[in-house]
DNA sequence: TTGTAGGCGTTATCAG
DNA sequence: CTGATAACGCCTACAA
């Protein structure tokens, strides 16, 4: 592999002459750049990212750390997050991570010099302390100005809106394990009850891995069923199937929390932007934390067909 | 950020002796050792990865490249390969490539020293000429020592026996659309009726977008669909309920090739072992071209419950 | 407009 | 067992 040195003796100019020419500055005169072309060109030559970045003390890659739990969920965001990293020359490190220990471990390595910064994505765990280059995305972190949220609240009042407006008033909910954001799906279910004056009737509502076992079990009529995210959608359509319940004849569901592009989700579902979010991560990414305002991020509806 | 020659300063021995220290080489004085050691805790020490990298000429990073149109399929591989790549020590750097010529410009980066070598994922496309240092996944490339495949024929003929034992004797087939599999699905499809003195049908072959539709349509009754991925399948499934056909009492569908762990998937099938494929995919990037042997991986029959 | 020289942080070689 | 010293390949003042 040829270096710049090659370069430069074959065009008869310096190093120097040969890193303006390829950086693109000016103040170089054209026959000297023609030089360097031509022999970049016949040498193969492409300049070592290492060597840049070893100069430059930033490599250009971007560590993501997604939580496993939900690698399925989180497939759209890296898709997202990809391109949108690429479009601004960087490059996109991945990892997994099942628990505050491990995320901790991956996050060392940029302190190694490896990645100039990080996202995290969807941790349900409670995160250790991060430097100032990491952001997230939907993780159980407190507002900062670092971080992406999802407004729950909003995605739950809304579905609800949707199925009511569908003539369903029984809506059973299964809700998400964690606290903080089962607490605002619960908020956003009884400010929907509320607003259209039904009544709160507990034995709808259930979460964990039984959720749905316990639900109907306790033979209280339910025509919609509003779940997490589309994972829980899945496991909710197989086992409605298998108790003979027709969707969405007879239940509706309704997943409160998808990345499928919309008309694909099988079933109604409020849907985050990806490409939207991954812009707002670049912007946090860049510095900009002004992009982010604080301001949970609202999902969209979207139906199937 | 501490370097190599603050702690040589602070030990007070040079750094060649932090650099053996570290890199666990024997033949440094106990006393010097403890002195190294004590100075990178003190100090924070951390070797920069990137000077390693120029030093070594190696990175440790291995580009993974995911053709974009399946990416729900490739999830599982990504979660499998960052496993094993991480107990390698090694980075996963990711891409995702929709075509030969995207395809192309990523693995150009690879000669730009970012990665040592790179891992090509389920491209349905033409592979463009690829360097000695990628290996191929479940690509359209002719068997070389550098590629794993799969035994889609086995995987077919597995499938239409599964189905006959559940007495089911008419199996459509949505076959892919892609030449090559689709050739050795229909092969195993057709060994597998042959062997037990079914009949061949073409109107229960199908493939392409409108493949259900079409099948739908012809009235041809069966009881079982074979289906090339999970993608398929649960599109299947929307659309047979759609159709007022029950699963799996009036049809059972099988998919072809899933990824996911056994027990899960929502309809029985083919799967084939992540763990295994990731570790055969080190060894191959280990230039232990052996461990592939050529022979087409053959999947395993995976059913629900 | 150009070249020289020094620095980025390691590893590796080779005397001592 | 240890310490200079030279790579590794690039960037960038600074000087000409």
């Amino acid at each position: 592999m040829a270096n710049i040195n090659d370069v430069s003796r074959l065009a008869k100019v310096s190093k120097a002459t040969v890193s303006r020419v390829l950086s693109g500055s000016r103040g170089v005169k054209e026959e000297s750049r023609l030089a360097v072309m031509q022999a970049v060109e016949t040498l193969q030559y492409k300049p070592s990212v290492i060597a840049q970045s070893l100069s430059t003390q930033s490599t250009g890659c971007i560590g993501v750390i997604c939580a496993a739990e939900n690698i399925n969920q989180s497939t759209g965001y890296l898709h997202a997050l990809e391109k949108e990293l690429r479009l601004n020359q960087k490059y996109l490190l991945l990892r997994f991570a099942t628990d505050a220990a491990g995320l901790a471990h991956s996050v060392n390595e940029i302190g190694r010099g490896l990645c100039d910064a990080m996202i995290v994505i969807g941790a349900r765990f409670e995160l250790p302390p991060l430097p100032e280059n990491v952001i997230t995305i939907d993780c159980l972190d407190e507002d900062s100005d670092r971080s992406i949220h999802f407004d729950r609240s909003f995605a739950a009042e809304t579905a609800c809106q949707y199925v009511l407006q569908q003539g369903r008033r029984q809506i059973a909910l299964i809700n998400a394990e964690n606290g903080e954001t089962a607490g605002q799906i619960l908020q956003g279910y009884h400010q929907a009850l509320e607003k259209f004056l039904l009544p709160y009737d507990r034995r709808l509502v259930h979460s964990g891995e039984q959720a749905l076992t316990q639900l109907l079990a306790q033979n209280v009529p339910f025509n919609a069923l509003l779940v997490p995210d589309d994972a829980s959608a899945q496991d909710a359509l197989r086992q409605l199937a298998q108790h003979g319940r027709a969707v969405p004849a007879s239940v509706m569901v309704f997943s409160l929390d998808s990345t499928l592009p919309p008309g694909i989700s099988a079933v109604p579902a409020i849907t985050y932007p990806l490409e939207t979010l991954a812009q707002t991560a670049m912007a946090l990414l860049a510095g900009q934390f002004s992009a982010n305002a604080g301001a949970p991020v609202r999902g969209q509806l979207s139906i199937p067909f």
